[in-house]
DNA sequence: CGACAACTTGAAGAACCTCAACCCTTGTGG
DNA sequence: CCACAAGGGTTGAGGTTCTTCAAGTTGTCG
């Protein structure tokens, strides 16, 4: 069930030993119902979730209620492993479609490090790799038009499925409403529809009922500033 | 030199032993230069920094060449502690004052987290903490108009040089040019001359020549829907 | 004093938002 | 099987925010 574990997520290799006890570490799976808030901002939590299946997204609201997504989560993502140090969210967490987790004590996880050096390493790499993406977002949010954030959201996701079997690059599920694209590009629901509409007449993607068929991936990466080794550089970490 | 090591970034207590092992690890001290890019994105780096006196930035570049910066930081940061289990970044690291910096080589990191295991959640922790910051510009672009963006990297960097005894709160020094902040928050330089005029004019903060004097620290809150336990929770973290 | 960089201001246009309508699909009850 | 309600998607018109371009002004350092 945790085969693919962090599977876009590695860095290193994980011993098979390693992974065993993650999954023995498992303290209960549960189901979670589609579009609701699973851990909101500022309560104490003693666990943290690795999403097995379905979508999760990180969020925050504004004053008048106007939602920032902050990152969006595939199978295979540990959703609130900073929870872990910090004890307390400074966001929220919530499903985007019905999902099944993977849910960690914290006390287990405290001790599993101290047993696999290794393994703290890996859970470390894998809040760094979330990092790494929020710094993509602040460069699209900062420096990109409202075209070339929606298309680099959907190459970025395109990607992340890709590395845990979800793509093939031609076409992918994305079970996200027109308004959960503009709350994580930073623009209305009104113009992500014409964002949108603008990419399918120009052939480059068509996003629609949850699905998104890619028309031309080299130029969805154009359109977005996307860089191909963003995530997973094909050399030197290894 | 390293007493305000984390200063504004600890979580929990940080032993006497661990201190000064961590002052015995230090491998050089440098001076740099202002206005320069010191880490290059893609660099394999086996060091890591902490900015010990001056500012630093960490940016992207997108392609004709607009500047988008995602971090900035003071002292008693480590500036680029991801580049330890991470390797090389995916985004360059500059100085934007002349810095005082203590280096840090990645082998002597390694062994000190495996003699003192706090050592490296404390190290672990300092990283997700950037990343709350990270989700929190995301938020300040993603959902706040020029003046709540400016108004917002303002009470951040207000709040984090309090931390380190660099602000009372009516004044403190910020070596930034107004292209530095419109770098930060998304805009033109153009745009953030106007936008500081404005926040002067409503008496709220008034920016010049690397200095900053608040004139009303709540208004520049509201400004930026900011909010005064991020960061630096009073509760449940200790 | 002269040169250069940062800062400042104005005017025109592009990008995006708001408001308001309408369409289309899906599910539900009669 | 149809009627209708509800939610998401689509489109238009007009307004606001921010950008672009261009021209000063100020400040600093040789």
């Amino acid at each position: 069930m945790i085969e693919r574990f962090l599977a876009g997520r590695r860095r290193g290799e994980l011993l098979v030993a390693e992974l065993q006890a993650l999954e023995d570490s498992v303290e209960r799976v549960d189901t979670l119902p589609g579009r609701q808030t699973v851990v909101p901002h500022g309560k104490v939590v003693d666990t943290s979730m690795l999403l097995v299946d379905g979508f999760m997204a990180r969020y925050m609201d504004g004053l008048e209620g106007e939602r920032q997504l902050v990152a969006l989560h595939v199978p295979g993502d540990f959703v609130d492993l900073h929870a872990f140090p910090l004890r307390k969210l400074d966001h929220d967490v919530g499903t985007m479609t019905p999902c099944t987790v993977a849910v960690f004590k914290h006390s287990v996880i405290e001790a599993l490090i101290m047993q696999f050096p290794n393994l703290g390493k890996q859970l470390w790499f894998s809040t760094l790799l979330d990092a790494a993406m929020h710094r993509e977002w602040i460069f699209r949010l900062g420096r990109l038009g409202a075209a070339g954030r929606v298309a680099h959201l959907l190459a970025e996701t395109e990607r992340r499925l890709r590395m845990v079997g979800m793509s093939d690059g031609k076409s992918f599920a994305l079970p996200l409403q027109q308004s959960d694209i503009a709350s994580a590009c930073g623009i209305t629901a009104v113009h992500a529809n014409r964002v949108l509409r603008d990419l399918r007449e120009r052939g480059i993607v068509q996003v629609s009922s949850g699905t998104v068929k890619v028309g031309d991936l080299k130029a969805l990466h154009r359109e977005a500033e996307f860089d191909e080794q963003y995530l997973y550089p094909s050399d030197g970490t290894k």
